[in-house]
DNA sequence: GAATTATTTAACAATATTGTTAATGACTTT
DNA sequence: AAAGTCATTAACAATATTGTTAAATAATTC
């Protein structure tokens, strides 16, 4: 490629080193570790594979820059949840929105992860150093906040960890199991039906607004 | 190995090739199709790989008697569920329960097929002809039922479909996030902290039971 | 513009994986 | 036990993949 000399005068930014990480990017949170090939995103980024080398020294290394730019992306998502001072349901309800909204913004990351702590959790290791502090305060805050809730009795009986699985397991689902059900519905030899933007909002919004039904009745139905 | 001369006189049964359907069975299961490499299931049936193309053509060929080995047993599994006569509740309740039931009993199956679909969709397409039909049934008896029921009023209004999805979103996903649950918790050099049978089995019947509460509130459960 | 440094390429090496084949050994049938 | 079939092995072939390297090209510095 070339040198890619900006304006401001400051040190200048490699197109090439770009154009491969934004290539990895999209192609391991397309096909995972192991299936994503570094002669495929050397393809991608339309140079030689002996480029990945020169820029980043292994697979390995490529692979963690990807992971560590999309965890700084999931932790700025998750901030804003912690914000205190509203009542327990709207900050619940706020909690359970941002969380689904997260995967809507990424696609892709559900199955990554996934497949990631599946078929190379070596490489989960460092990941959960960065990933965990994080992972703590969120969940202790929201087990913290439910029980409280709990014992002044204005929600029903519920066991905080089950309901954090609950809300966890259903809106990771939504994403994981989404590509899923597009390929398993898909014909023989035609390509996935893939929503248009339009639909696919549509689906998501009348799932997360039934998920958010789901806690509700949780946590406030009464039954007879 | 050996010629397998079983006692009742009739053909008798290459044990070898058993040995590789197993080993074959085993080791898709954990590593899925890709990972899954014939050299390794050879190692492990006790044979050279070479006889994994003398019994089975190819890889894709054992794949495919795995896979309908499984569907088989998914199949005989979900049998029970159709049988009517009971009120409405009990019958999604077992509905449920089996549902759950049958991942616990195939605990690698969730997280195979899901790996299946998403890297080797084409090995799927034979796999919907078979499964298909029956999940239909499955399908069209409890959307049937759930709108039957909500036209009488004895349940709060809900999208059938969107219960269903709850339903099989929350059953298979905790057999999906299993394995992903221990390797994210497991430290570094350590091997995963296999719960035990009591522990595991204490485990899932707490997550049943709030599966069925969840489901339960959503249907019956009354906000003031 | 000469020297130096950075970038890129093409060819090579090492290993892994699926699949084939020719030779060998074992077992069965008559 | 001779002939034929079945089971098994070891060696080979073909391809894919990660990574290296020496040489060529481009950019930068003095």
């Amino acid at each position: 490629m070339f040198q890619d000399t900006q304006d401001n005068g400051t040190a200048s930014v490699k197109s090439t080193e770009q154009a491969i990480m934004d290539a990895a990017e999209e192609v391991f949170l397309e096909k995972g570790y192991n299936l994503a090939t570094t002669t495929l995103i050397a393809k991608k980024a339309g140079v030689t594979h002996a480029m990945l080398h020169y820029y980043f020294r292994t697979k390995e290394h490529i692979f963690m820059k990807v992971l560590e730019k999309i965890l700084r992306e999931l932790m700025q998502s998750f901030r804003p949840v912690m914000s205190k001072g509203e009542p327990f349901w709207e900050t619940l309800e706020k909690g359970i929105s941002t969380h689904f909204d997260f995967f809507a913004g990424h696609p892709r990351f559900a199955t990554f992860l996934y497949d990631t702590i599946m078929h190379n959790p070596e490489l989960v290791v460092r990941l959960k150093e960065n990933i965990f502090p994080v992972l703590q305060k969120i969940y202790d805050f929201h087990i913290g906040m439910i029980r409280e809730e709990m014992d002044s009795g204005r929600i029903n009986e519920v066991d905080p960890m089950q309901l954090i699985a609950d809300i966890v397991t259903l809106n990771l689902s939504t994403y994981l199991l989404l590509p899923v059900a597009g390929r398993m519905f898909q014909n023989a030899g035609n390509p996935a039906p893939v929503p248009d933007e339009t639909t696919l909002k549509g689906i998501l919004e009348n799932r997360k607004a039934e998920i958010i039904a789901l806690i509700r009745h949780r946590l406030y139905g009464k039954i007879q």
